[in-house]
RNA sequence: CGGGGUGUGGCGCAGAUGGAAGCGCGCGUGGUUUGGGACCAUGAGGUCGCAGGUUCAAAUCCUGUCACCCCGACCA
């Protein structure tokens, strides 16, 4: 077909530049605009949306666990960080801090909060006596500050939104069950409602969250190869339980600390949805994500368009009754124009109706996933989208873990073998990927393998796909298989 | 905080060696169009990032300053 744009389903480096396709790609889709203030932005409401869809998918599956909802004031006194060494260490570069109030200065500085183990460490102290407290689980959708150096649209913002769980155990047993628990819930919710497929695993010591004991993560490939982190859980031992001094008498008259943890996801998350998803055609979001899942367009001259919309307006009724997020666009554009204009904006599936699908009894469905056009009957338009919807998503997960799986190389076994992949992938502007590699335990290696490559461990995965018998960088026993990537 | 770059209508840009602020997109109005980003006509919109300086004359040269972007160190 002359002059159609070529369909194409993956950004590599030949095609695009990835980061100015990002954000290309974010504007285009209208979900965000740049704040006054550096680092920070605006969700437009086609981005909150996205966030609300993320909320609300997650918040059902916290309340099935047993978590209830509080929330915790953001300003969070300077002394508060003191009581974590690690913790202050880790935060206080990135903090800012509110020094004056009511024309006067504060005698005691108020640092915006970067995350509120803290504040919710002191109050536990007060509401846990006794062991029939506990466990304490409780969940805060919030705002947190961190005055990072580099920024990049949901990514990483001075100011961004997030949801952190925080919980409080009898026993270092329980507490850990929980974290693997909600870091389970993370990856299901990714997985099967985003359809980005990740990694579960541990971190590494250099990568663990300041003041804990274990940190996991879920982690995710976006297409120009490089890893985002998507979740993170951590069991946090005693460490805050000491340094607030948070305390129960158990059954045997004898009083402890509590084992926390902590765990969250942030608006990151969105970031990573356009980055696996998205297409030289924009934003391509999947149909249980979108806020948007079917947007019908009338098409054909204007004097036929009544008669169009004797049949337009039943099927819109009909897909809205049955459960189906569905839209029109009766604006005065040439169809053209509205069909990238949703293209862009990441619709899932469009319904196409005019005057000779009319005739013929049908409307055309056209898939974002694929570009693929179908003509339907009108009786079975409603049935065909409800399972075409169901299979766009399915796969959706299916081509974004094939990218990942095809992007993800298992035969490297030394750290010269992963500098000659990077500089052959680098020559033949193919994308590096994900190496896996083994790992002795020493931080140096790890450090190394940073050092000379620019990849870093992202995680220790549950269940790799192959067991690295040697250390990369060493080649003494591997005690760990890791994932190394370039990462977000 | 180092290294590099850019600031000119809403957006993207052009404006060598100083000499009347331009183009494309978008926007307003009227009309013709409408099955993959339509066309014609006619309009509106800019103290050229900011502050100094040189000059008869500065978007253009000089000094300072601010903002943003890219590459590094930090990070969900």
């Amino acid at each position: 077909m002359a002059g159609e744009k070529q369909f194409v389903k993956e950004i590599t480096p030949q095609s695009v530049d990835f980061s100015r396709w990002y954000l290309d790609t974010i504007q285009k889709a209208d979900l965000m605009d740049y704040s006054p203030v550096r680092g920070c932005i605006v969700f437009k409401p086609d981005g909150y949306e996205l966030w609300e869809r993320i909320q609300a998918g997650l918040d059902k599956r916290f309340k099935e666990t047993g978590h209830r909802n509080a929330y915790f004031p953001m300003l969070i006194p300077e002394s508060f960080f003191q009581k974590e060494k690690e913790h202050v260490e880790g935060f206080n570069p990135e903090l800012p801090w509110v020094t004056e109030a009511g024309g006067e200065k504060l005698e005691e500085r108020l640092a915006l909060r970067p995350t509120s183990e803290t504040i919710i460490g002191h109050m536990f102290s007060q509401w846990i006596q006794s062991y029939r407290d506990l466990p304490i689980l409780i969940n805060q959708w919030a705002n947190v500050f961190r005055w990072e150096k580099r920024t990049l649209p949901f990514l990483r913002t001075a100011e961004f939104l997030w949801q952190e769980g925080h919980t409080a155990h009898a026993t270092e047993e329980e507490a850990r069950e929980e974290t693997l628990r909600m870091l389970e819930i993370y990856r299901e919710f990714v997985e099967t409602e985003m359809a980005i497929p990740v990694w579960k695993g541990q971190k590494t010591p250099s990568e663990r969250f300041a003041g804990a004991v274990e940190t996991y993560s879920i982690e995710a490939m976006m297409k120009d190869g490089k890893a985002l982190q998507a979740g993170t859980s951590h069991y946090l031992g005693q460490n805050f339980a000491k340094g607030f001094n948070i305390r129960f008498l158990d059954k045997d008259n004898q009083l402890k600390y509590v084992h926390t943890t902590s765990w969250g996801v942030s608006t990151r998350l969105i970031g990573a949805l356009i980055m696996v998803h998205g297409d030289d055609r924009g934003l391509a979001l999947p149909p249980r994500m979108a806020p948007v899942q079917v947007i019908m367009i009338p098409v054909g001259p204007p004097k036929l368009r009544d008669r169009v919309m004797a049949r337009f307006d039943p099927l819109m009724e009909d897909l809205k009754a049955a459960g189906i997020r569905v839209k029109a666009d009766l604006r005065e554009e040439t169809p053209g124009w509205k069909f990238n204009e949703w293209e862009m904006r990441g619709v899932p599936l469009r319904v196409e109706l005019g005057p000779r699908d009319v005739e013929n009894n049908q409307c055309i469905l056209v898939r974002r996933d694929t570009g693929e056009k179908l003509p339907v009957s009108l009786d079975q338009a409603v049935s065909t989208v409800q399972s075409l919807l169901e299979e766009i998503q399915v796969n959706m997960f299916r081509m974004a873990k094939d990218f990942r799986d095809r992007n993800s190389h298992l035969d490297l076994e030394s750290l010269e073998d992963l500098k000659a992949h990077i500089a052959r992938c680098e020559a033949e502007r193919r994308l590096a990927g994900w190496v896996l590699g083994g790992w002795c335990g020493d931080d140096a290696c790890e450090a190394k393998v940073k050092e000379e490559t620019k990849f870093t461990a992202r995680n220790i995965p549950f269940d790799p796909p192959v067991r690295k018998q040697r250390c990369i960088t060493c080649g003494r026993e591997a005690k760990h298989t890791v994932w190394y990537a370039r990462a977000y």
